[in-house]
DNA sequence: CTGTTAGCGCGTTCAA
DNA sequence: TTGAACGCGCTAACAG
């Protein structure tokens, strides 16, 4: 009584388990019995084959129907050597720059049939392997990463290589890969411009954590200094985390307690930026007649803070349906193999928090530059 | 030479094709040739069974790390009839709403070992419904969904009922469910409870659109006016969409307009706040003193808006959790297959956009009411 | 302790 | 136009 039975010869422990209450699952094969036909021209009839004919096709769909059959994707996979399914991985769900790839990944991959198996790997890198493994294991088409940590030439990596997953990474980028994300140069040139151009004079940068993104817009800050001939001080560039307000805050802090303090910030994300506003409204600084205010995201209620904050778009959704179209035509085998990146060109959103004077007049990288309104913010959702 | 080889056979077939640059992948098979052992051995030594002696494992071990094993889920899957995965199915993975709520499934999930197959339906009721089927095509072991439309009995739920496939619903109520959700009556109650506590006396309402939640939220606003001998009056409420800050604007403009206009509004999500304190400001009202004002959701940024923005947290995060909790205890058995709600109990967070007079003496619905301030929202993110 | 055998549900080939 | 046979990679039962 303990063989392992067929679930034709002895269907009720297929039924009757309690881990496993699942109700009967139709079958091709159940399907076939019903109208005494052969598996195989079952099959042949539901994949619309020319050859069946269509008296036949007919039988087989209104019984398939009436059976309620849907096709075991599982079975199907380990013949065809595909799943339609992406593996995606990121390190925080919760933070809408992620939220927003993903939407952007899930719009392109559904279009072209694939689904996604999403791993969020709480900024944990031994979890980022193990489960970039499970998604191997799993026969995922391909794979969009977001990595919690530099992708170094570690187990996981080679075997990446050696399978052929074909991969696509995102906002960390690593030789030799493909890579869509923002241009980080731009964005902290673009910022930092802006802030000259309004008539401040001692900018200072909040940057990111040290990894490329916030290397490239730190670069992007100096830059513009550079280009217009001001000089730039160590003092002046302080770290927090992307996604922490408190930090922002407690960076700006300390800015504001520099001798020769300064009187603009180019924050390196919006929540960098809103914990920095805090900071300068609590010291009674004028925003923006006395100090300047720029971030990176466009986060969404930006526009209602207590000063709409000035931001730079980097088009997250957008990052996202660029991975993951290219992610598909790399898998159908219709995208260049060779791996170049794909940078998207960021937008300049000059909201109240940075338009000291030259606001209305233009600073003109966008030309939407000078409406801090709803329509500037739709348009960019 | 057309025949459908064996991958044994004819190896290049699978390594060479155009589509399918995949390099070899280690199989079972390979390592127990390598090994010169039986397929099962491999696998028992792997599965660490204890009828494998010691040197055969290791030996099993080092040669499948080296031929870099990586075990087939799908076909894993097809003799054991389980996945470990969950898919689940969402509206608009874009809205904070439900990334929290994903986030909240993805911990449960994952603390017990199962994956999250998504998908975003863009409020499509249609592409809700063959979603799902396909999601039970890939025998997915469970499903939780956040229904763009109430689960008539259509097709699709008489399929999800004659599979068997467990099943938890959020957001959405329907009977004889398994549902996670907040409390909107709970909602609706404390909200305007708080409003008449603070000394506001016309409290109108701008609900959400015709779904239970903002019936629920609808039926504790009513209850709680009632309660405290206040009249309901048709006029003060209208509708708006959740998500749209530009309707819940245009509202509150409706609402301003009325002979004898309100001086409160409970509005049922924070983006129709939002949306109502821009009308409100362009009126030149003075929030709190002239009017008072109080959203649901608890969303990001709350705290920085140009009036810290009071709202009643439903406990995002928690409602997937317990969803996700609940439906593996479902699927493994755990849990009582009889369908009872879980309604999360809602927490009330008063901050200044409704703190007229009685705040710092305490409405006291919670203790940490009166503290409108950084610590109030980290504890309860 | 190890190997043999059968089967999960479907897709493909080839013979009838 | 239809059906029989085989294999995808893995797991479980059972015999040796």
């Amino acid at each position: 009584m303990s063989r392992f039975y067929s679930r034709d010869e002895n269907p009720s422990i297929w039924t009757g388990g309690a881990r496993d209450s699942s109700g009967m699952r139709t079958r091709l094969k159940d399907v076939a019995e019903a109208l005494k036909l052969s598996v195989s021209t079952v099959n042949a009839a539901l994949q619309n084959r020319p050859d069946i004919s269509q008296k036949t096709r007919e039988r087989v769909l209104r019984k398939a129907r009436e059976l309620g059959y849907l096709p075991n994707r599982v079975a199907r996979s380990l013949v065809t050597q595909r799943t339609q399914v992406i593996g995606v991985v990121v390190p925080d769900l919760s933070r809408s720059f992620f939220t927003e790839v993903v939407t952007g990944i899930d719009e392109a991959a559904s279009a072209a049939g694939y689904h996604l198996l999403l791993c969020n790997t709480r900024e944990d890198p031994s979890r980022e392997d193990s489960e970039i493994q499970t998604l191997i294991g799993s026969q995922v088409d391909g794979l969009i990463i977001a990595s919690a940590h530099a992708p170094s030439e570690n187990e996981v990596w080679r075997e990446l290589r050696r399978t052929g997953v074909p991969f696509v990474l995102v906002d960390r980028f690593f030789r030799d890969t493909h890579f869509v994300g923002g241009d980080d140069e731009q964005i902290g040139f673009i910022a930092t411009k802006h802030l000259i151009q309004q008539g401040y004079e001692r900018i200072a940068h909040i940057r990111g954590p040290n990894v490329m993104t916030a290397i490239g817009r730190l670069k992007g800050y100096t830059q513009a200094l550079h280009r217009h001939n001001m000089r730039v001080r160590r003092a002046y560039i302080v770290e927090a985390q992307y996604h922490d307000e408190t930090g922002g805050s407690e960076a700006a802090y300390k800015l504001l307690s520099l001798p020769d303090s300064p009187d603009a910030i180019f924050a390196a994300s919006d929540p960098i930026a809103i914990g920095a506003l805090e900071s300068l409204q609590q010291r009674g600084l004028r925003i923006p007649e006395d100090f300047g205010l720029i971030g990176v995201g466009n986060v969404r209620y930006g526009q209602y803070l207590s000063v709409p904050l000035s931001t730079v778009d980097q088009q997250r959704q957008e990052i996202g349906k660029k991975a993951g179209a290219m992610l598909v035509d790399l898998i159908t085998g219709r995208a260049n193999p060779r791996a170049l990146p794909i940078l998207l060109e960021p937008r300049l959103l000059a909201r109240r928090s940075s338009c000291c004077k030259g606001c209305v007049s233009g600073s003109a990288v966008v030309s939407r530059v000078n409406a801090p309104d709803h329509k500037s913010v739709a348009a960019n959702r």
